[in-house]
DNA sequence: TAGATTGTTAATCGATTAACAATC
DNA sequence: TAGATTGTTAATCGATTAACAATC
């Protein structure tokens, strides 16, 4: 089956279950079953089973499936059977927070550069990272070929950023700031704004007073 | 429609209309239409409606919708016609930098605790919030009433602090933590983790290097 | 009025699940 | 071998979309 057949859906509870695997091996396992996975995840055996049958036969009847061979096709199948370098625009708090994260290793990716356009921070140091101008931005994204972006400027600053890393040739971008932004059909784009996630919640929260 | 019926997938886009519905009324605009709204966000304009339709009838023909009701409508529907008070736990990088973002006001939401159990952190104050530590969070969380908590500890933590939440009436949990936490079944759970969405993202980037 | 857009129905599309032969 | 679990098929379930009468 073609790649570009695949649902995104799919694509999307891949890293899910490549960190749910991580997990188990950190907890000594050495095999799983799709029964076990799915139990810790909350999803059917039978989907997980379905899933992965999109990209090959990783699994021994009567076993299950060895930990560290499926992660390896799971990483090698998202492509973070590499370390991509990673761009972070707009190094205020949550900037700061993101070149801290230790998050990011063995899962991938690595934050290699800083960009902002405030002329206090800029050749500040964070991380040991120094902190890049946006007027060199395009430049050096493009020169680095980086293709991963983080944006965590204010709402209304993000457009324009993302105008730029586009114009430097940046294929993927996680966006913090809490507005859809338009960017062409060839970049991926994805959010992440924790109200949406707090007001998905607080719909199923009865009435009962907020005291 | 009994609410029990309206599929969760629909709650979850329901916050997203009202970020933009914001939007577009910062922008100047009174009224819009699903059409207007869904190019915004890249959504049919019958799915708008559709989802719409589980709640009742806000806009008019030939006209569509007047933001500032069909506003108010959403924060009625998910609850946040009100400011809810959260919690935060665990003081890193990232409770700081949720401790700070403006982004929570104005949307239902303000962070009023925050609780960390390094001696070194407890008293300690951010942004005028003083860090109380883990033995007095149960005790304090009830007494406050607060529903809704952040974990931002590490992943090692996390288990043992979602316990803890749930033991002193916490309904609603935002996980930053990297590890599916289980909870009982009336306490709601989401997750945010950077590296899903960048491992996503990567399946569509090309195998051209990554320099 | 004429034009535009809603709310809703029915059809289509796609995702999930149950079940089981194959087989380790 | 007997028991367990995979990979896959077909059925079920649910979500999205097209289309249009109603109506502002």
């Amino acid at each position: 089956m073609a790649r570009s057949d695949i649902p995104d859906i799919v694509i999307g509870r891949l890293p899910i279950y490549l960190r749910a695997l991580t997990r188990l091996q950190q907890e000594g396992h050495e095999i799983t079953s799709s029964q076990e996975l799915g139990k810790r995840l909350g999803i059917s055996s039978a989907q997980i089973r379905k899933d992965l049958s999109h990209f090959g036969e990783f699994g021994k009847q009567g076993t299950g499936y060895n930990i560290s061979t499926l992660s390896n096709e799971l990483r090698r199948i998202l492509h973070v059977d590499r370390e991509w370098r990673v761009a972070v625009i707009g190094i205020g708090d949550l900037g700061h927070a993101l070149a801290h994260y230790a998050g990011f290793a063995h899962r991938g990716f690595r934050i290699t550069h800083l960009f902002d356009n405030d002329p206090a921070k800029i050749g500040q140091r964070v991380n040991e990272l120094e902190i890049l101008p946006y007027d060199r931005m395009v430049e050096i994204i493009r020169q680095e070929g980086l293709k991963i972006a983080m944006i965590t400027t204010p709402a209304d600053a993000a457009q324009e950023v993302a105008d730029l890393l586009v114009e430097a040739g940046i294929r993927a971008i996680l966006s913090y700031a809490p507005i859809v932004l338009n960017v062409p059909e060839n970049v991926r784009i994805q959010y992440i704004d924790p109200v949406i996630h707090l007001q998905h919640m607080t719909y199923y929260l009865s009435n009962s007073r907020n005291r």
